[in-house]
This record gives C-alpha cells, sequence and structure tokens, in this order.
DNA sequence: TAGCATAATGACAACCGGTTTCACTATCGT
DNA sequence: ACGATAGTGAAACCGGTTGTCATTATGCTA
C-alpha cells in the first residue's frame, strides 16, 4: 500500500474499511471515511475499492439491499471465509473445505472458481436469533 | 405450474427457457421467447422469472455481463450444481459436496445458507479450452 | 351467451447502483 | 519554481430492474 498521492483520503477509507470488522458496501465505506474526510467523493470511494479489488486487499462477498458488499482480507493464499448476509459478520474458515465440491465439479468436467467462492453466504447466530423472535 | 391464464405467453416463456439448456438472462429469455410470442413484453419476462423463483423452478446463477442469470431446475431436495460463468453450461453435482463446508462454518458460530449455493460458478471444459487460446 | 370481477399484460417512465467524463488540484521529480 | 502526471469530485450518463396504469384476457355466474 504505497504511500503515494492524497494520502488523506486513501488513510480515512482505508481506516474506516478496517473499522468496520465486517462486509461493507461502497456508500458505507463512503459514509464512514467521511468523518475524517469530508471532501471525499463517492467517486473516489468507488476507485479506491476497485484498486483494493485489483491489489488483492478486498473482495466481493455478494450483495445487500442491492449493493455489492466487500470484505477486507489480508489472509494471503487459499483460503474461504463466511459472511452473514443479514449482518454482514465474517469468519475465516479453518483448510479448504471446498476442496470435495471442486473434486465433484471435476469429474462433471467442470473447474470449479475457488476465486470466486471467497465468500459463502450464511447467517451469524445473532442475525439467526433475531429471525426466530420475528418469527 | 397451473394452465391459468394466458396460457400462450406462460407457455411460450417456459418453452424457451426450457430449450436454452444452460443458464440464461431474463433479457435472453425473453428475446427467445419472442419467435413464439411476437407480443410478449419484457415486463412479463421479468414477472414470469420473479413468480419462477417464487415457485421454486428457477434460481439466480450469478450474473454475466451486468445481467443475473438463472438457471431452470426441477429437482426437488437438497442439490448443487456447477455453471459455467463463461458460456452458463450447467451440471448437476452428485451428493452434498458442501456438507464439509457446512460443518467448517458450523464450527465458527455460521449456518452456511445451501439455499444461497444452488449454483457454484465454475468454468466449462470447453470455455477453459478458449482462454488458454486467446491467452 | 352476456356480463361481471379480477388476474395478467405491456408500453412507458421512474429508479438506482455503478461508471464515465472532464475540468481542476495535489504531488513528485527536476 | 515549474512542468508532467496521477488523483479528485461533481455531474452526466448507462443499463438492468421495478413501478405505474390503462387495457385486455380469462373464468365464473346468472
Amino acid at each position: 500500500m504505497e504511500p503515494g498521492r492524497n494520502r488523506k483520503n486513501r488513510m480515512a477509507l482505508l481506516e474506516a474499511g478496517r473499522s468496520m470488522n465486517r462486509a461493507f458496501s461502497v456508500r458505507e465505506l463512503h459514509t464512514a471515511a467521511r468523518d475524517a474526510a469530508p471532501r471525499l467523493g463517492l467517486t473516489t470511494a468507488y476507485r479506491t475499492m476497485e484498486r483494493w479489488r485489483e491489489e488483492g486487499w478486498a473482495e466481493e462477498a455478494g450483495t445487500r439491499g442491492g449493493e455489492a458488499v466487500y470484505v477486507l482480507c489480508a489472509a494471503q493464499g487459499h483460503h474461504h471465509h463466511v459472511v452473514c448476509v443479514d449482518c454482514g459478520a465474517t469468519a475465516l474458515l479453518e483448510g479448504c473445505a471446498l476442496e470435495p465440491a471442486r473434486e465433484s465439479a471435476r469429474t462433471a468436467g467442470f473447474d470449479l472458481l475457488d476465486a470466486a467462492l471467497g465468500s459463502l453466504p450464511a447467517r451469524c447466530q445473532a442475525c439467526a436469533g433475531a429471525d426466530e423472535q420475528s418469527a
């Protein structure tokens, strides 16, 4: 993460993203970062997220309310995590739990795109409990 | 699939969807069905797809070129299939290849949403070969 | 068969997330 | 300082999807 230019904005976005501790949309990131950098534009937030994805710091984790949401993850190499579709809470999975699926796909003549499965949709205990209440 | 009203349009859409034999967007469905029902509107295609999803005949299988794509599947009960992200080709996976992942998620306190994982992104042999050529 | 209630339809407009444009600014190297 | 260039942000734009609403098709009943 080169210091580069316009350190202020980038640092505000990075700080905001890291303090989320969950999956978040670009709009949420922008709103959070504006506390520290009021003049920050939404366009820059989108461009920064695109850059983070290119550099491997972030990956898309589905959508929530029509908006794409992303997770920050510095873990290198092959890994997967689960993301609560309701609140965005995340957890890193130990080992590669998708190897059987990959093998099964292979016998069908398909190459499973693990890269697109970095984030598996799930529901955390808190949100599952809230569901039961409202039901 | 109740005969219901406006049998003509629904049958044209159903026929078009079934003859696809791959994942397709609503616009593609509409275009294909128009051969048999020229006056069919795009709005109805969208509404029909929504209905199919509610009734469990179709499920979303990601996006291609900015459009959501869907797969038709009459298989009942728990199952997963792979979908080629390039051409939309599909294959049904034997057994539940995601059980290890589900178990791994559970130990992390998350409930894996198998329903949202009905279609796993992959690449078929044909498209993988085409990739090598263009590379 | 005529007439009514209602689901379904389709042209069109509105909506919304996301991207592009473009004039302007901040930063770096010299 | 100063020129070159990456970065920025407001606003226009884009395309997929959804909402609106007057019209039409269908089933039911008399």
